[in-house]
Order: structure tokens, then sequence, then C-alpha cells
DNA sequence: CGTCGTGCTACAGTAAATGTAGCAAGGAGA
DNA sequence: TCTCCTTGCTACATTTACTGTAGCACGACG
């Protein structure tokens, strides 16, 4: 895969299928990366917070993030420092934010493979 | 870091903090993740025909990420083969199906940082 | 029987994340 | 000015995760 030098960030993968979703869906499936959107939901975080809150991540990896979030236009970093997302990142925040709703009715679901019991007779 | 036995998978990170939340988050955000949900919104699909639609990702890491998916009781191996989403990962994709939307209007936003541009004056 | 398509796994190589430490620059206070 | 603290950010060795290729066992055809 050819890389480029651009801060800390390879080619979204599946950007050049001109599908646009798909190079969002890499981008946010890449480690931490919803965490931090999420942890920014509502008031920008300087660096040091934001590596408390994502549970002491490492700083390299929240760096790296947060480089291609800022690429992507979804975070951006303050004037006094800080980084808080732009409007297009609010946006996004609030598309997946029915995750919230949607994680508490996960868990209280009957799901019955959370509990380590192996797989269950399979098909063959 | 403690391993588990559990098929193919480690404890979700964030499942202790008791915010299922963060363990949703987690589990997305690892890699292919949201591709497999996002290929299988429509129709069960083979593992090879998954694989195909996937970019030829390696098997390795499909099995790994199908194996999390059906533990979480997202997906499940239908009786004559093929994976297909369960009532509650059908749930989960129509959660973030807006996202089709707003990658659309992502790519059409004007964002100076993708084109490679280096980033704009600091502010220091 | 042989051939095909399932789901799934082994294994070596490579890429990415972790964890720890530390840098340069700015601001506040003495 | 000289500390002291906080900011964003980086180096580097170790550990973990993913890739790519090959191949297995099983079942359904023919």
């Amino acid at each position: 895969m050819a890389k480029q030098a651009v801060s800390g960030s390879r080619p979204v993968r599946g950007s050049r299928t001109g599908r646009p979703i798909m190079a969002l869906l890499d981008l946010l499936g890449r480690r931490w990366c919803l965490r931090i959107l999420w942890e920014l939901r509502d008031e920008p975080l300087t660096s040091r917070a934001l590596r408390t809150a994502c549970d002491e991540a490492s700083p390299t990896v929240l760096q790296t993030r947060l480089s291609e979030l800022r690429e992507a236009g979804f975070v951006e970093l303050g004037e006094g420092g800080g980084y808080g997302l732009t409007p297009l990142g609010r946006e996004l925040c609030k598309t997946f934010m029915p995750l919230h709703r949607f994680a508490e009715r996960w868990r209280s679901s009957p799901s019955p493979r959370l509990r380590g019991e192996g797989e269950p007779p399979r098909r063959r």
C-alpha cells in the first residue's frame, strides 16, 4: 500500500473506491477514534485531560488519532490549547449518539454468549 | 494485560467501568468491525463472500471479529451457513446507518487538511 | 470416488499500539 | 531573570494486533 507523508496518517482504507462511507468506516474503526470523539462530545479537553478520560491510553496513539481526526476536519486545536470538535465533528458525534441508548439496552439484553459458555452445538 | 481463553476475544476494554457505551465503543473500534456490520447490513454473506466484500481482508482477523460479534450477540451463523445479523445486530446497524449520509456530505465539505497542505500556522 | 464450497486455523512476517520517558515552548509568580 | 508548572508533542524499546498465504475437516454434490 502506498504511504503518504501527511502528518501521522496513512491514506484511509477504501478511499480509492470512491465510496466515502468506506473511508469513514475505516477512519472511525481505528483504535481510540470513536472513544476520542465520544469524550470530546460536550466540551473541549486538553491533551492531558483527554488522556485521562481515555483510561490513560498512550500519548503516541492519541496524538496519531488526533492528527487524523484533524485532517478529516472533525477535531481542531483551540487557540488557547485544548482539543474540541469542529462543527462537522459535532455533527458526526450527533449521528452516533444513539449508540448510547443502544449500549444500555445491549447490556441488559439476554445474551448467553457473553457468559462464556463457549459455542452452542454447531451445525455439522 | 491478562488474556482470556474465550474464543477469539479479550475482555472488551472499558467493560469493567460498568459503562456499556465504553465497551461498545471499544468493540466497534476494532479493525474491520464496523465494516463487517456494514457489509452484512441487508443480507447474510458467507465467510468467503464477506472476505471479498471487505477488500480481501485476511481471514484470520475476520474470523476473530466474527467471533467477537457473535459473542456480543450482533451476528449469527445461519443454519445453512452464511453470517447474518441478529435482530439486535440489525438494530445496531440502523443506529449508525445515518453515517452513510454523513459520509457523503463529509467528502464534499471544504476540508483543506485533506489536500495535504501540512499544518496551518500553529498557536505559538 | 473426486471436486467443489463451506467455516475455520497455522504460521511467519509486518504493521500498529503500549508504556515510559522526555522535549521545547508558554505562562505565572517570586 | 530564574524557577516551577502545564501545554502539545515525540523517541524508543517492548508487546500486541493484523496481513498474507497456505491448508485443514466437513458436507454436498457429481
